[in-house]
RNA sequence: GGACAGGUGGGUGAGUGGUUAAAGCCAACAGACUGUAAAUCUGUCACUCUUUGCGAGUUACGAAGGUUCGAAUCCUUCCCUGUCCA
């Protein structure tokens, strides 16, 4: 346990079949259950629903938010001097905020890397904003989040070995950098910050990233630059070489993934806590995740289906409004179809973890997770 | 009754002699989406055949005729719609 956090991991139970973990992470906002998903939140909400339901109904403990979104609109000081994002945004759970590292993959048209940091145009106006480590760090203590994430860069897939060492070298040094700034700074402050293990899809590069990062001791440890364009296989396969060289006794995380199908896989391979924004992003789209598979409600199939999205499901939309009534709202373009896709679909994503984190507590998880095999198609992606 | 302005594919609306099965937008249908530039984006969108090729054929721009090598585009008549005047 790192003497010099807030943050307090303890474990509870172990799958002894798999090493999944299922535990209690001690917040300044809240005990968080893990294994736990995480919504992302990152313009201080999670769009479509209110931070009611993200409480009350959906029993959210951490939501995520981002750094480079909040720092462009409205701005870490204003941010602070409103009482912070917790109190700004109404939510008085957990927060955990990306650094803008993934900003360097999904704007990659509007950076610059360079060894010290990422020049970002932004894209509201084009003004230019350069992100440090210790900058980020900075702003992230505005914010007040619970958990902050270091600086890195997140590659997309695929790169050269030769670039991908040289990325990852900078976002090793950017990680020591920032977390040294860190360090100087949070005395008092009731967080942690986690480095990011970086080095694509390379097992070698994983390892190194991964050993010279324990060196921080740091409260807990992320697993990024996955879901950036390859094979899940690949994704299950890097999480699964990287994460035994990761603290046993710190929380893990992966960013940024994934399908609900392959939550129990990533938890199988001792990982505590995930983010994505599918299950929001694809609500909106209107495709919905349910028990019994996809079911993209907008499609002209479920025009006359008075039944609900899924029969087995106790959130508000499946327990009130049929499919038909879903669809319609989707094809008329109701702000209310979002609402109640986000609805569901979170509630799906947040369920699955319950249900996971009860399994390996009743020492049943090698069954549930054999209940959720990972059906790859050809392309690599999943049914 | 008269004078203008019009009638284009599911809707709207470009097009005013050939590269037009006919732009764009909307609707419809399908697909994508993984640390959110996303209530976004992509594809299809007359019918038939096809060895699946930017291939062939058929029908189509109110109706019927006509001019022309060639017409949604020009002419004639008719039908219909809107506005205004009686």
């Amino acid at each position: 346990m790192s003497s010099s956090s807030a943050l307090r991991f303890e474990i509870q139970a172990t799958c002894p079949e798999t090493g999944a973990r299922a535990g209690l992470l001690h917040t300044a906002h809240g005990t968080i259950e893990t294994p736990v998903f995480m919504p992302v939140g990152t313009q201080g909400t999670v769009k479509g629903i209110t931070q009611r339901d993200l409480q009350n109904d959906l029993d959210a403990r951490i939501i995520l938010a981002n750094t480079y979104h909040l720092f462009l609109r409205p701005g870490h000081e204003r941010i602070e001097r409103l009482g912070g994002l917790h109190k700004f945004m109404a939510w008085p759970r957990a927060i955990l905020t990306d650094s803008g590292g993934f900003q360097v993959f999904s704007l990659d048209t509007l950076r610059k890397v360079t060894d010290e940091g990422v020049l970002f145009r932004s894209h509201l106006n084009g003004d230019p904003h350069f992100f440090t480590p210790e900058g980020t760090v900075d702003v992230q203590l505005a914010f007040g989040s619970d958990i902050l994430m270091v600086l890195d860069e997140c590659l997309a897939y695929p790169v050269e070995h030769g670039a991908a060492v040289a990325s990852m070298r900078r976002t090793l040094r950017w990680a020591q950098s920032g977390y040294a700034h860190y360090l100087r700074r949070e005395k008092g402050l009731h967080c942690a910050l986690f480095p990011i293990v970086q080095g694509s899809m390379f097992r070698d590069l994983r390892a190194a990233c991964a050993d010279a990062l324990c060196e921080l001791d740091a409260p807990g440890y992320a697993i990024g630059g996955l879901s950036v364009g390859e094979p899940r296989e690949l994704s299950q396969e890097i999480v699964a070489v990287t994460a035994p060289l990761l603290p046993r006794d710190r929380p893990r995380y992966v960013m940024g993934v994934g399908m609900p199908d392959e939550l129990p896989h990533y938890v199988a391979k001792g990982i505590d806590m995930m983010d994505c924004v599918l299950p929001s992003r694809n609500a909106r789209n209107g495709y919905l995740f349910t028990s019994e598979g996809r079911v993209v409600i907008k499609q002209a199939q479920y025009q006359d289906d008075d039944g609900p999205a899924d029969p087995n499901c106790s959130c508000y939309t499946c327990s009130t409004f049929s499919r038909a009534y879903l669809r319609h709202l989707y094809q008329a373009g109701e702000i209310l179809f979002s609402t109640l896709a986000t609805l569901h679909n979170v509630h799906y994503y947040l369920d699955i973890m319950r249900r996971m984190r009860q399994s390996i507590m009743s020492e049943q998880f090698p069954e549930f997770l054999r209940s959720t095999p990972l059906r790859y198609t050809p392309a690599g992606t999943l049914d």
